[in-house]
DNA sequence: CAAACACTTGCACGTTTGTTCAAATGTATG
DNA sequence: CATACATTTGAACAAACGTGCAAGTGTTTG
């Protein structure tokens, strides 16, 4: 086992320094792992992520939205401005309406970058 | 379009009723959605993402895992114990070492649950 | 143009969560 | 058996986050 010489406390202790470089290069693109880590975050919570799931179907209205997950509107309004800034979901406003669905481009874009990272 | 005639509060007021049923059944198994909200809301955190992308190359003790993603070794345990919690990742120990891995077995399903989920 | 409505936004609150330090556990080694 | 070391764990703290209320915006409609 090679190890640093130095290393008073218990830190910057390496065990297999090769292993260290190689693990230090899958998590070098730190734009992509933040970006990564984004979107799972988004998904990672559950009002979200039953919004996803519901707009896969089909488009629907804020109003209904919450209907349909048993959320306040105002809840629903928050997590979509989410969704929305990270492009997960794009909307269409019909007069005072407003339907908002899946933006295919962007999950299609975000599944790509993560299958190109755990399929190598 | 149909409404209900009640709600005098702005709640409960369904524009589309099918779509509205249509949608709960979406998100009816709340165990699978639990499930699904909880590994993307462990792989939504940096320290958890970066340990789980280091491990899909090799396997890592703590203390290489810790220097990889220059974090502290406790900060890398304790975020290795959500991730063993939820079977993401598995370990072997070696003496005083403990090496970490992915649990395939488990991310397989996870991503097979999720496939299932976005591919209907 | 006032009232109703769909939605958004700011604020405040309580909760959850990630991190660090210090102490504890367990294992090798001299 | 004491020391060194890898790792885990508990406690404490700050920061981030989700939610609900109330107020605000913009649009329709009588």
């Amino acid at each position: 086992m090679k190890k640093e010489t130095n290393a008073p406390v218990c830190e910057v202790e390496i065990v297999d320094g090769k292993k260290v470089e190689k693990a230090k290069e899958k998590i070098a693109d730190t734009d992509q792992v933040l970006e990564m880590a984004d979107i799972f975050k988004l998904l990672g919570e559950l009002t979200r992520l039953k919004i996803v799931l519901v707009l896969l179907n089909s488009e629907l209205c804020v109003c209904d939205l919450a209907a349909a997950m048993d959320a306040n509107v105002s809840t629903v309004s928050h997590q979509l401005r989410l969704l929305r800034n990270a492009k997960l979901v794009k909307y269409r406003k019909e007069g005072k309406m407003v339907f908002y669905s899946i933006d295919d481009n962007h999950i299609n874009d975000a599944i790509k970058k993560i299958k190109e990272h755990t399929e190598e």
